[in-house]
DNA sequence: AGGAAATTGAAATTCATTTTCAATTATTTT
DNA sequence: AAAATAATTGAAAATGAATTTCAATTTCCT
């Protein structure tokens, strides 16, 4: 990639500026910001990898007793609804909130032994979905790909034959 | 497609030629084959189109008041285990089970309007989704791939500007 | 500061799914 | 064919994640 002085490369919203556009649409939308929206938001933003409002519960709680899981589970809806996150369900049925930066699209790639999820992307794939959609009439809005399988660790733990926990 | 008198297409396995396969299952396993399992699979079998223990309980007890919804919901449990059938859980999250012939793999268009479930079929996608994995060391066990938007019907309707009831 | 309006969080509710358990039914044994 | 053995049934209870309720609290606006 070639950088100039005058030219940079999109900049990466700091999470500072993140936590600036949730409340930006909070005061757009008539809802207020308040001490918990904001130490909820910083925490997702960190360390934010497909987490639950449990797990984000359980991180937050650890520093700031007087967090409920309420307020925890009601603000990543906000997140989510400010378009900084996505909600994401995959087979074990929970609920995960993912950061989202703008408009970047990925699918998953999930290990069934240890539950770890990697994301990717294929434009490929992205044009091969929109075109069946068109070929059966359909207008296209969202879409959801997750492959299941082991992952490179897990896989060699299957040749070893060591023991699964995961289903 | 051309048929000759010597050779025939692969065989659809009828409804009776299937439950045969689920009692074949059943006795394999140590289960028992019942009234209950017998009609439950009888009726899944015939009107299987992604439905929910609930629905086929509600189609089922029209006829036969007898036969429990926990009933119905344990058999589709064993019918999918048998591999007649496949669990699917789409955005409502609720549990689907599909009817399924051997190896036959295809994916979903679903309508955010209408909540009509299209099935189809691509290969180009299925080698797609084999090559991705592989580049990150992955072990395809299985995949799910689910197109959102509107159908050709209720394409129609948005442009119409008449009203969504779903979500 | 004062008042209107939204937020908080503990507790209650919802709703699908899953489990429990006593009564029943299917299968095997004698 | 009857008894013994073992699984099944289904109503009801339990589970567990998601969501709602509501009184007390906090934020925002003037």
């Amino acid at each position: 990639m070639i950088h100039s002085d005058e030219s940079k490369p999109a900049a990466v919203p700091t999470i500072a500026e993140k936590k600036e556009q949730l409340r930006k649409f909070l005061r757009q939308k008539g809802f207020k910001s308040t001490r918990q929206r904001d130490i909820i938001a910083g925490e997702f933003l960190k360390c934010s990898e497909h987490v639950t409002a449990e797990e984000l519960y359980k991180k937050i709680s650890n520093k700031h007793k007087n967090i409920g899981f309420t307020t925890v589970y009601r603000t990543l809806k906000l997140i989510a609804a400010s378009g900084l996150a996505t909600e994401r369900v995959f087979a074990d049925n929970l609920t995960r909130y993912e950061s989202l930066s703008a408009e970047d699209h990925h699918d998953h790639l999930i290990c069934l032994n240890c539950g770890s999820i990697t994301e990717f992307e294929n434009p490929k794939i992205e044009k091969l979905q929109e075109r069946i959609a068109n070929e059966f009439g359909f207008n296209t809005v969202t879409h959801k790909m997750e492959l299941y399988g082991y992952c490179r660790m897990c896989k060699k733990d299957v040749l070893r034959g060591e023991r699964f926990d995961r289903r």
